[in-house]
RNA sequence: GGCGCGGUAGCCAAGUGGUAAGGCGGAGGUCUGCAAAACCUCUAUUCACCGGUUCGAAUCCGGUCCGCGCCUCCA
C-alpha cells in the first residue's frame, strides 16, 4: 500500500502524511460566509475537501472534520441593511440572513453529496473565546488597543509571511497607502473592531464592538481541534491574508503551530477568469441543478486535480455527464447480468491502483480514469470480465461519492401474440406523460409492431417514448431495454 | 514589481527520469428494419520555446515567452 503524500502550501511540497496523533485526524476547512446562496466555486472547495475527509475515512482514519460558518461580518451587515435593518433589530437581521442562507449551504451540498463535517461553529457562538484569544494576544504583546480596536502587530511575529512566502519588508514597502486610520504599521489587522452605530455588537474589555474576521478561525479551531491539528483546508485566496494572519494568532497565542499541512483548492474559472462575486461571473449552484444533476456537478469537479483551476464551461459540464453515463450503464448492466451481491466485491489490485492516485495528493481524476479503465474492461468483454472488475468500478466511485444510478429496465419480448388493438394503441400514444404500466404497454407494442414489420408505427412509439426522457434499446433476444435519460 | 499556480491531441485531463492513462468530440466499420447502447480501427513520433544534465527528459537544471491567481472582501 502507498503512502499519502499530501501537497503542504507551507513548504510547497509533497509530503508523506503523518498525523500528530495515529489513527486520527482532526481538520479544518474554512467556511462560508453565510450571506448568499453558494456557486460553483464554493462547491469546488467543499467538494474537494469532502474528497479529502472520504479518502482519510477510507484509510481508517478516525477523523475529525470542523468547518465554520461566518455568521457576523461586514458582508452580513450591510445586507441585513439593504433589506431595511435598523439599529434595532440589526442583530436579529444578521442573524435571520445568516440562517437563511446557512440552510441552503446544507442543502446544496447535501445535493452535491458532500458529506456533514463533524461540527459547524459559528462565530456568534464563539465570540467570548475569541475575546479570551485576545486578551492573551494583548497580554504577550502581540496586540495593542486603539480607542477601542484592537490590533494584531505583525512586527511582533517574525515568521509572519511564511505561508504565503511573502516578505514582511517588501509588503511594508508596498503597502504605501495611507497609514490606516490608528495602526502601528499598515500590515497590522484588527482583532476586534470598535462598533459603529447601528451594528451589531458584543461587550469586550475594549468596549462594545465586534470581533475581527481571522480571528474566529483561530478561536474556533482551537476550541475544536486543540491548539495543533492536522490539515487545515480552504481556497487559494485565503492564502494571504486570512490563513497568514490566523497562522500568526494562533503561534503567537500558543507557541505552537496551529496545522502542519495546509491545503488550499484552486479556483472556478469562467473563461479563464476566476469566479466570483465581485466580478459578477458566479454560476448560482441552484441555478446549475436546474440544467445539471448536481451528481455531474460532483464529477466534473472531481475529473481534475483539487489545486487545478478549473474552466467551467458547458461543454465540459456535458462532457462530464457523458462520461458519467458511461459508468451507469457498465454497472446498470453488470448489475443485470450478476445481480447487486456479487457487484460488492471489489478487485483489489483495482483498488490499489486507485489507492496510488489518492495517496498522491488526492488525485480523484486519477482515480477516475481507473473507473473508466474497468469499465472498459467490461464493456469490451463482459463474458471475460469478472463482478469484481465492476464491483471496483462502483467501489472507486462510492468513494468519491458518486453512487452510479440504474436506470435500465428490460421488458421481456415474448407477450401476448393476438391482434393488435388499435384503439388501446392510440389512446396510449395520446397520453401526455405516461406511467410505468403505460410505458410498459407501449413498448410491447412497439414489440409486436416490429414483429409484423409495422416499423413506422414502432417508431412513433419510439419518438413518442423519447419525448418523455425515454430511450430504447432494442436487444437481440426480442427483449426491450429502456432508459431514463431525464436531464443528465 | 513581489509571491504562487499553470502551459500535454479539436476540447477536458492524468502522468515528476525509462520511452505519452482516461474522458468528451470527430471519422470509418460491426450489430440493428432504422436507431440506441456497446464493440473494433483511426484521431499527440510528441508534451509552450531555447539551451543544459543524463545511456535515456513531458518529467531534473538554467533561461525565454504566454495565461491565471494572490498582494483589498473573496472558496
Amino acid at each position: 500500500m502507498s503512502e499519502l503524500k499530501i501537497h503542504n502550501t507551507l513548504t510547497r511540497c509533497k509530503e508523506v502524511f503523518i498525523p500528530r496523533e495515529e489513527g486520527k485526524v482532526r481538520m479544518y476547512v474554512c467556511g462560508i460566509t453565510a450571506y448568499d446562496f453558494c456557486h460553483l466555486g464554493h462547491a469546488r472547495c467543499y467538494v474537494a475537501f469532502d474528497a479529502v475527509y472520504r479518502w482519510l475515512k477510507h484509510l481508517g482514519y478516525q477523523v475529525t472534520y470542523v468547518q465554520n460558518i461566518t455568521d457576523l461580518d461586514d458582508k452580513l451587515i450591510k445586507r441585513a441593511r439593504e433589506e431595511g435593518a435598523g439599529e434595532s433589530d440589526i442583530k436579529e437581521r444578521v442573524s435571520e440572513i445568516a440562517e437563511k442562507f446557512t440552510a441552503a449551504y446544507f442543502e446544496d451540498m447535501a445535493r452535491l453529496s458532500v458529506l456533514r463535517a463533524d461540527f459547524y461553529p459559528r462565530a456568534t457562538e464563539y465570540v467570548a473565546g475569541m475575546v479570551r484569544l485576545i486578551k492573551i494576544l494583548k497580554e504577550k504583546g502581540f496586540a495593542y488597543n486603539r480607542a477601542g480596536n484592537v490590533y494584531f502587530e505583525v512586527a511582533r511575529f517574525p515568521e509572519y509571511g511564511r505561508l504565503s512566502g511573502r516578505d514582511v519588508g517588501e509588503l511594508l514597502a508596498g503597502a504605501r497607502v495611507k497609514i490606516g486610520e490608528d495602526k502601528k504599521n499598515p500590515l497590522d489587522f484588527a482583532l476586534w473592531k470598535r462598533s459603529a452605530a447601528g451594528e451589531p455588537s458584543w461587550p469586550s474589555p475594549w468596549g462594545e464592538g465586534r470581533p475581527g474576521w481571522h480571528i474566529e478561525c483561530s478561536a474556533m479551531s482551537m476550541d475544536r481541534l486543540g491548539p495543533d491539528f492536522d490539515l487545515h483546508g480552504g481556497g487559494q485566496d485565503l492564502i494571504f491574508p486570512h490563513h497568514e494572519n490566523e497562522i500568526a494568532q494562533s503561534e503567537a497565542a500558543t507557541s505552537r503551530r496551529p496545522a502542519r499541512y495546509w491545503l488550499h483548492n484552486g479556483f472556478v474559472t469562467i473563461k479563464q477568469e476566476k469566479m466570483s462575486k465581485s466580478l459578477q461571473n458566479v454560476s448560482n449552484l441552484r441555478d446549475l441543478f436546474r440544467v445539471y444533476p448536481p451528481r455531474v456537478i460532483r464529477f466534473f469537479l472531481l475529473g481534475r486535480h483539487y489545486r487545478s483551476p478549473v474552466d467551467y464551461t458547458e461543454e465540459g459540464l456535458a462532457a462530464a455527464g457523458e462520461a458519467l453515463a458511461r459508468l451507469d450503464n457498465c454497472y446498470s448492466l453488470a448489475l443485470e447480468r450478476w445481480g447487486a451481491a456479487a457487484l460488492e466485491e471489489a478487485d483489489p489490485r483495482a483498488m490499489e491502483e486507485c489507492a496510488r492516485a489518492m495517496n498522491d495528493d488526492f488525485n480523484t481524476a486519477g482515480a477516475l480514469a481507473v473507473a473508466h479503465r474497468l469499465a472498459g474492461e467490461f464493456f469490451n468483454s463482459p463474458e471475460k470480465t469478472e463482478p469484481k472488475t465492476v464491483g471496483a468500478m462502483a467501489g472507486i466511485c462510492g468513494i468519491l461519492g458518486i453512487e452510479l444510478e440504474n436506470r435500465l429496465v428490460r421488458i421481456a419480448g415474448r407477450g401476448g401474440g393476438g391482434a393488435i388493438d388499435e384503439s388501446e394503441l392510440e389512446r396510449l400514444l395520446a397520453v401526455k406523460s405516461p406511467g410505468e404500466e403505460e410505458i410498459a404497454a407501449l413498448v410491447k407494442f412497439r414489440q409486436a409492431l416490429r414483429r409484423t414489420r409495422r416499423f413506422s408505427d414502432a417508431d412513433r412509439i419510439r419518438e413518442r417514448l423519447a419525448a418523455a426522457g425515454i430511450e430504447i434499446r432494442d436487444n437481440p433476444d426480442g427483449s426491450t431495454t429502456i432508459e431514463r435519460i431525464g436531464n443528465r
